[in-house]
DNA sequence: AACACTAAAGTGCATATGCACCTATTAGCG
DNA sequence: CGCTAATAGGTGCATATGCACTTTAGTGTT
């Protein structure tokens, strides 16, 4: 075997650089559907995910989300500032726990369309099928990995 | 149809918040991977895909790379500031095209098997199958989006 | 040549990401 | 009770991301 070109294609190859790069795709799609709402994905995600539950510590919330508690703790800053929610102080003196406010609550039902209408613009690019099969292999993907 | 819960399950049901959060997931992958050799898998991907091309002007290369320009001009800055890549002056005074270095490409040679040490961890965790089907899933969607 | 238009790249701002490290508090154990 | 472990959370630093705007340089038209 020839070996003097050993450094193929990472770009095409590295499952690393396909899923950032699908990634920035799909979320330049969101945020700019979001950004009507003055939201971004991540922001809508955050907001959408703690409707509905109880005053949740930052940590607890952070593994919900899948996402590391130190960014978390930024990731709501603004919708802290914003007055979307709250954090409050937990039975321990600790924990603080997040909560949606009433406008917190209002601007998840407002921004509801916009995420559908987000949701909608990628499911009809790949059709059905694609769809279909990007999630479900996301999730087994993910699945997975979990598990190691 | 009963709408009373119209907010449905953004986290399991967004396209956008699954990409996300298995880019996250596989990027903390390579990225544990590659810090034996102080790159990201970001600058690794920068650092691989210049190798063996001419001075390449910033503009193009971010297309290349199917990233934000502005982006790809502050993903360079620590791989100038450590001597890994330079931007010569472009045919055009407005141009500046980037070359690796020998420390890049010697860095790129240093760094391949890291980064085939992420890619097989990846790939042994996940199985053949899905492997395949994850980047062949990524590989048409990507294509769908980037047709509209 | 003068002026408008386009192209290449950088900056300001804001957010997103996560590791290493720090602080405060609680739980547990002798 | 007092010391130690573990737990919850925040900060510093560095990178990643992209939109709006600016700067500079080439292009083209009259």
């Amino acid at each position: 075997m020839r070996n003097d070109k050993p450094l193929s294609m990472p770009e095409g190859g590295c499952t690393c650089f396909q899923i950032r790069r699908a990634a920035r795709k799909v979320t330049a799609i969101y945020d700019r559907h979001l950004a009507d709402v003055g939201l971004t994905v991540t922001q809508w995600g955050l907001l959408a995910n703690l409707a509905g539950k109880p005053p949740t510590p930052i940590g607890a919330y952070a593994e919900v989300m899948a996402m590391d508690r130190t960014t978390l703790t930024r990731n709501i800053k603004p919708l802290l500032a914003t007055g979307l929610m709250t954090l409050s102080p937990g039975p321990d003196r600790r924990t603080r726990a997040l909560t949606l406010t009433a406008e917190g609550k209002a601007m998840v039902r407002r921004a509801y369309p916009t995420w559908r209408a987000a949701e909608m613009e990628v499911r009809e690019a790949l059709g059905t099928k694609a769809t279909t099969a990007l999630h479900d292999t996301l999730r087994t993907s993910m699945a997975l990995l979990d598990a190691v």
